[in-house]
Parts: C-alpha cells; structure tokens; sequence
DNA sequence: GTTCCGCATGAATCGATAG
DNA sequence: ACTATCGATTCATGCGGAA
C-alpha cells in the first residue's frame, strides 16, 4: 500500500472481537465507553451497579493487546444519580489495579463550554476524567510534542532568565552547563499540564461528536510515533480513528451498533491522511 | 457583642479537641488536611498508607458535629509515587460513604500556576481535588451568591464593539451608551461550573500550604450565610477563619502545631469584618 | 501615577546514592 | 531488596524597586 498504514474498523462486541487481536500489538488504546457518553442503551444498557464487572474482562483482554510500553486512555465520568455522584469509576481505577494496571495518572479535561442546565444542588459539570493507565512503569512518552507556547510572563519580558535559576544553573557540577543556558534563553515553548482546557466542538460535523478532535490528537501526538497503532474498543462515530488516520497511525476500532459503525466508516472514508 | 459574630481558634488535635464540639452545630467544614508524606516536619508525615484509617475517625467526628443541612468540603490530592497515583484518596471516598456521607460532588481547583519540574514520565500536576460530602440531599446552597459577572457570549459581545464605540464610551462617561455597556457587565451574570480556575498564592512565606482567599471564600458564600458557622479542623495559617471572619460568619478553627497557631491568630486579628 | 523588570519560590517527582 | 536522603529539573506569580 501507497500510504503504509491501516485503518481497521470491526463491526462487533468488543468483548468477543478483542480475543481476536494479537497480544502486544497495540501502542495506545483510547477510547470513551458508554456511560461517559451516554449511550444508555448499548450494550443492554448496563447499570451503575454492574459497571465494574461488566467492565472488567474487557480490562483484561485490552491489558492483554496493550505493548509492555504502551498506554491505555480511560476517558470517563461517573454520572450524578440520586444527588449524588456515582463511584463506579473509582472503584473501576482499584479493581483495574487488581488486574494488573498501573494508575499512572489521571487528567483532567477541563471544557471551555459545558452542556447548559441548571439544578437546585449542582452547577454544570466541565469536566472529564482522563485516567492513564499503563502495564509497566516504562513506557513510551514523546514529550515534546505536546509543547505549547510559554505564559505572558515571557512574551512580554524578553525571556528572561531570573538570577535564581542561573545560580542553580551554574552550581550544577560538569559540563554542558552553558549549552543548556543557551537552550533555556531561545526557549518559548513550555511542557503542559495534567489539565487539558479544550472547547467540545461540534461545528463543521452534521453529527454530535462526544469529544473534539484535539483530545485523541493530543494523546495519540504524546503516546504514538507514525505507523503505530491505536485502538478504540468503544469506536462510536470514529472521532478517535479518523484522527488516528489523519496523523499516519495504524488503526483499529470497534463498534457494536451498526448505526454508529457506518457513521464511523463514512467519517473515515473522507478523512484524509497527513502528507508526509 | 457589637459585631454579632464569634471566631474561636483552638490549639490542639482535632481527633480530640472536635469531641467537645455540640452535635449538629457547624454549617460548613472547610478544610485542607496534611496530604500523606508531605510537611513531614510539622504533622508527622502519615504515611499513604495509613491515611484512610488516620482520616475516618476525624471523618465521624465531622459527620456529628455538622448540620443536617450542612456541606464538608475537603480539598485533597494524592500523591505519586514509584509511578504511580496512589489511591489512598478514592479509598477514603469509599470509607466516608460508608460511614454516612453522601459523596455529593467532586469540584476541580485547576491551578493557574503549579508546581514546576519536569520528569520522563508525567507533567507537571495542575489540579487539586475539592470533594463535597453532605448528610442529606436536601442542604444548603445559595447559588445566586456565586454567579460569574460575564459568561462567555457576552465577553464576545464586549470584544465585538469597535474600539471606536469603546473610546467614544469612556468620553462621554454618563451617556446612555456607557450605561448600556456597563449594565452589560453587570446583569449578564452566570452560574459557575464544578471547576474553579485559581492562582495559588505565593505571597504568604509563613505557611507552606496556603490556597488563595478566593478558594474557601467561593464554597463559604455558596454554603452560608451571615451569623453562619464555618469549621476548619486543620487550620494551619488560618485561611479559612480568616476569610469567614471578613464575610460575618462565626469561626472555629482548630491547629495542632503551636507555630501554625500563633500565625493563624495573628492573622485573623489583623482581618477586620466586612462592614455592614 | 503607570509600566516594566529583577527576583524568589512554591501541597512536586524522579533517579541516583548511601545506609 | 528496601528505605532514607539529596540533587536536578521547571515556570507562573506577586512583590518591590526602577524607569
């Protein structure tokens, strides 16, 4: 093939699908299931009670695809019910260590512009869990591609470096001090937060896509090289694969409903690749 | 007394000093216990651990001395450790649960300026959690009181007048233009969403944890009123006390550390009551 | 009176080194 | 092997002095 990468979208559970997949070949998994997009209905429409098990062996079968370093993506939030919030996705975080997960992080998907509403007890909910999940403490994490440009303070300073830090500089013992000043003074870009601060768009789509492209590109940039592979067990419209695509990835989605799945497949289809 | 509201610091262990506390007495606990190993030098460091178990007989104590229609606010992150998140914190969410509480709902402090440093496998961590814990379902809330002067719509219809409106504005001070732009500003008031976007404060060298005023000003005015009674069993510099004691609401506050104490005293003498 | 700039310093975390 | 300590890394903010 002309481009070098794959696309691979699978109609079916992915309770049963996954047993299909080579264990180790997946570099990143991400993926929003039902209930933190509020698809009630699929899957039998499984009830807060019975999420963690319900969960659970596909926990297992994902640790089983996941490379030894690669990462798991969990975006999820646990719905209000009875005035209170849920604790399914807690106790998912403790019964995923269980398995044989690493938490290695949880981030937050802060959204500029949250769903409307107003209740008696509660203000609107902006925001979303992001939880990391990795086999071993060593995995792959491309850092500098996530970069984003540095605070007013240097823009409107000249990038100045604080007498403070070139003292610590200085004090460090060896060599290779002054190239790193230097680095440090050209420097304008700066690494992110654990809290990414997006909009949910849904312009420029005739349908409601359940997070913008920017979240799947953001992690696939910091998890992924080019002709890696992506899975989304839970693939909905394809949000996830078809940026996937776009960035030269390898992908794999998984879709129950064929509805969705012939959403996704269109969706795809018109997605073109990145030139190289 | 002439200004009608009272502020009481103890100097003690709140697993002690909270037993002498009347039952169903407090409006609102506010509070930012040591979080585990950190402050080694002044609480002793608990160790992650043993955190939940050294929490839970604190929690029972909060549990009978707050109001029916009361709200405890705990604001917490856990740490990472050998690579991982730990999770003594959703462990303690857990616990509380089933001691009584209803796990109401989760705020997200994200801080505007965290804590610097760069590692191999994670970035910097930007957000602090603000847990909600009540008795019932039906308390408090006063939502009105914390509603944001400018959602975003009208912040666009702000930036959209011409800088030549916007001169012409602030020439003719008085005139019914500058009225309407100012009744702008004023009227279009928002609800606020379950995330608050604060600095942290640095001012402040005597205490190593200080969260900024605004943090318990914003759940002290949505959960009380004037003559209402604030709790902060882990007091430190005094925060807390010290802004419930500037919006007229009673005080009790209770340190163990003598040093923290006398800062905290110090403190809240200085804060004179909002005016009537 | 403003604006600008120098500067210290944080509820951090990891990896290496030492006991 | 396991724990305790230490150095290295990093950046937004507010204060105070200067222009």
């Amino acid at each position: 093939m002309m481009s070098g990468i794959s696309t691979r979208l699978i109609l079916g559970d992915c309770r049963e699908v996954l047993k299909d997949i080579p264990a180790s070949s997946i570099d990143l998994i991400f993926t929003s299931p039902p209930y933190a997009d509020r698809r009630k209905n699929t899957y039998g429409g499984i009830s807060p009670d019975h999420y963690v098990e319900w969960f659970l062996p596909i926990g297992q079968q994902l640790l089983r695809v996941l490379k030894p370093d690669g990462t798991f993506i969990l975006n999820i939030k646990e719905k209000a019910e009875n005035g209170e919030r849920h604790t399914y996705v807690i106790e998912l975080i403790l019964e995923l260590r269980k398995q044989g997960w690493l938490w290695t992080e949880e981030f937050i998907w802060h959204k500029k512009n949250c769903y409307p509403g107003k209740w008696p007890n509660r203000f609107r909910d902006a925001w979303e869990r992001l939880l990391q999940f990795n086999k071993t403490r060593h995995f792959k994490m491309f850092q500098e591609e996530v970069m984003v440009p540095m605070g007013d303070w240097a823009e409107k300073r000249l990038k100045n470096l604080s007498q403070t830090d070139k003292v610590r500089d200085t004090s460090r013992v060896g060599s290779g001090f002054g190239k790193r000043v230097a680095n440090w003074l050209e420097r304008d870009k700066v690494y992110p937060t654990n809290v990414l601060y997006l909009a949910t768009e849904t312009k420029n789509r005739n349908h409601s896509a359940v997070f913008p492209d920017a979240l799947p590109e953001w992690f696939i940039k910091l998890f992924t090289k080019e002709g890696d592979t992506v899975l989304d067990p839970f693939m909905g419209s394809g949000t996830t694969i078809r940026v996937a695509k776009r960035m030269r990835r390898n992908g794999i989605g998984i879709e129950l409903l064929p509805k969705y799945f012939e959403l996704a497949e269109s969706e795809i289809a018109k997605e073109p690749e990145r030139l190289l």
